[in-house]
RNA sequence: GUGGCUAUGGUGAAGCGGUUAACACUUACGACUGUGACUCGUACAUACGUGGGUUCGAUCCCCACUAGCCACCCCA
């Protein structure tokens, strides 16, 4: 029996990846626009990161985390979102002291040992962007958008944005307290997971997929209703930002973020095509996390979109390449002669490919069809006397002559 | 961690107790020995996830294991 890959654990195959790399790139061009830039964290970080940043409850932290214990004796764990890592680097490097508002944009795997199901998976793929220093609604706003931005461009037009307030630590606690008094009137109205989480998340009871649950916390208290001033104030203003800029949005008050870090201001888009896993990317506000962190008293905000799911949205799509020139050749001097086309037409930039088994020629054009190549060039002894070669354009059908030069035949194709 | 479903070639699959294990795609070669896409022909599973059992006989029934998928929990 063969080695087989680890379970959760996939390979990203030739005909998946272009498409990969088209939201790599789609990621990379829209962040940059808005002043973003590319900061690369490490994969392993000493475990205490993660759980002073996710909240050491949290099921991430408590079960889902590849954590060992490496030669040096330090405990140590594959990172399971990239937050706690950038914002570790933005205090580590003291990058706050050359200008407290960072923009920063990563992407790459992070790892969960959870079970795998469609659009999750034991390493998945992030791409997140994180906004250090402003407190102002602004950047609220600035961020939604340019993760709507993104989308757009990606041609998507399914994910929709929700926005919410959890509040800060000084309203919370109090909604906090009045939703678990509400929930606790009703308990035997709830399911047994819905019980649980009275006490230890009550505020999830609210996003429960069971119809009874969702009929008894109807009249359930808002959190909106108990923001203190300040936060009220600061959602507002996101709202009028967003509006004004045209970022369409719906606000949903049973919105629950499942890291303790967030703060104010958090977000999803949502989309009803990935069955269970209808979060396609998520964030909000950590205003805490940097001081939790030891790092100064500076407020952050941000998001992270699941790469896998982004992808399963552009399912139907095709980004395959095509190269510019597949060079037939017939004949020992031939073959010689379209290797060396080959490589200076390369050396040019022009895509190319040959066979490189001396087929027939019929052969050697079903090879250049099935590349999908926009010309094929036509090589044999006659072309190479005549120094002059058939050049086809595959879509057109049609063939005309061009000389047996690398200049003149990046020119023919227009490159 | 819990539950449901499924396991036949490179792929999608039919077969459901005795068959040459269908069909399609892919791949290779060929159809007046130098021209693709359409069409046609030929070839391609000693083999039906693994191990047991039932049976004269099992890809087809039963059990276990393993793997995959989907869902719960949780989350991007």
């Amino acid at each position: 029996m063969a080695i087989t890959g680890i379970k959760g654990f996939n390979d990203i195959l030739p005909g998946e990846v272009e498409k990969w790399q088209h939201i790599e790139a789609t990621a990379r061009r829209v962040f940059e626009l808005y002043g973003f830039s590319e900061i690369r964290i490490p994969i392993l970080e000493k475990t205490e990161l993660f759980a002073r940043s996710i909240g050491d409850t949290t099921d991430i932290v408590e079960k889902e985390m590849y954590s060992f214990v490496d030669k040096g004796e330090k405990a140590v764990t594959m990172r399971p979102e990239g937050t706690a890592s950038v914002m570790r680097a933005f205090i580590e490097h003291k990058l706050y002291a050359q200008d407290p508002v960072a923009k920063l944009y990563y992407m790459g795997p992070m790892f969960r040992y959870e079970r795998p199901q469609k659009g999750r998976y034991r390493q998945f793929h992030q791409i997140g962007a994180e906004v250090t220093g402003v407190t102002d609604p602004k950047v609220d706003a600035q961020v939604l958008t340019m993760l709507c931005h993104f989308f757009a461009d990606l041609g998507l037009t399914e994910p929709t944005l929700q926005i919410n307030s959890l509040g800060c630590p000084e309203c919370r606690p109090v909604y906090r307290q009045a939703l678990k008094d509400f929930l606790r009137g009703k308990l035997d109205q709830l399911c047994d997971d819905c019980k649980r989480r009275v006490d230890t998340n009550p505020l999830r009871a609210l996003d429960c997929k069971s119809a009874h649950c969702k009929e008894a916390t109807e009249g359930a208290p808002s959190v909106l209703d108990h923001l203190c001033a300040g936060c009220n104030d600061h959602f507002a203003a996101t709202r009028r930002y967003l509006e004004l800029v045209g970022t369409k949005y719906d606000i949903n008050p049973r919105m629950v973020r499942g890291l303790d870090y967030y703060t104010r201001t958090t977000f999803e888009l949502v989309t009803g095509l990935l069955g269970a896993q209808s979060a396609v990317a998520a964030g909000g506000r950590y205003d805490g996390l940097i001081a939790d962190l030891g790092g100064p008293k500076l407020p952050g905000i941000g998001f992270a979109m699941g790469v896998e799911r982004v992808a399963l949205l552009l399912a139907a799509e095709e980004f395959r390449k095509r190269p510019d020139l597949f060079i037939a050749a017939l004949g020992e001097e031939a073959q010689q002669q379209a290797f060396s086309l080959m490589t200076g037409l390369q050396r040019l930039g022009v895509s190319v490919e040959i066979d490189y088994e001396g087929k027939s020629l019929k052969s050697q054009m079903r090879r250049s069809d099935k590349f999908n190549s926009r010309f094929t060039l036509i090589i044999g002894e006659d072309e190479i006397a005549r120094k002059t070669a058939g050049l086809k354009d595959m879509d057109a059908g049609v063939q005309g002559d061009v000389a047996l030069d690398v200049e003149a035949i990046a020119a023919k194709i227009g490159k």
